[in-house]
DNA sequence: GTAGAGTCTGACATCAGTGTCAGGTTCAAG
DNA sequence: CTTGAACCTGACACTGATGTCAGACTCTAC
């Protein structure tokens, strides 16, 4: 597929499809003119991109990661390196804190939303 | 107290503090020099605007939220208008969300991480 | 072969919070 | 008083993902 209906499909923007792609997170095949054409699997890999970034990971970890990620298609992965273990694991503390971190704001926003619906 | 020492306490950088009193949501005396004081409960209002920020609040929809929340010591807060109530409910919405998307990329993480520990 | 939609690269703009620097003032301790 | 640390304002830089624009090229359908 090309640029466009990957976007539309994954609900990210032709720019940053590209970005993607400048960025060594994803890769694709050219046509004879020059344009971008996706393999299916690209709709899964944008999707977890995306959602790498939603928890904060920066595109250059991403790119480390990705390629040590078990390949749904069997290909072969990398090995993970014992310090991007050890960066990952950091993520992931960071993550399980941000999540307690929302859990706390959720809970402030709840009191205010409580305490007006109350005065209503 | 002064900034620097509200800075040392909270974690905040003093530029920050001063971007959080320009965007309304901290205030402080001033000494007949100029210079900022801070009442005790500055520490926590930071500390709250910090976890808001972090939950994704812009400046602005906090600075609309604090005036409405509750006092720890009692004193007069505003009513929450219906409209605010809407836009904070719907930044609730969006932090359940962004905790099920963290739960998500943790979990890619963890898979990540299980794998190259399997390895070594 | 031509029209029009889609795509290409490259560059610059945007956002919001924060860092940093300059030049000047205030405060507290000696 | 003087000295040095802390503070003041204002301005500009940065980050990193994304928006947007220009000018040129490609692809598909007629």
């Amino acid at each position: 597929m090309r640029i466009g209906e990957l976007a539309d499909r994954t609900g990210v923007s032709v720019r940053s499809l590209r970005y993607y792609e400048a960025q060594g997170l994803l890769v694709s095949e050219r046509t004879a003119g020059g344009q971008r054409e996706y393999a299916e699997r690209a709709v899964d890999r944008v999707i977890l991109i995306q959602e790498l970034f939603a928890a904060g990971l920066h595109s250059k970890k991403i790119a480390q990661l990705l390629p040590c990620m078990r390949d749904p298609d069997g290909g072969p992965n990398e090995r993970a390196t014992p310090e991007l273990v050890v960066e990952l694991t950091a993520e992931r503390d960071r993550i399980d804190r941000m999540i307690a971190d929302l859990a706390t704001s959720r809970a402030v926003l709840d009191d205010v939303i409580a305490t007006a619906a109350r005065e209503l």
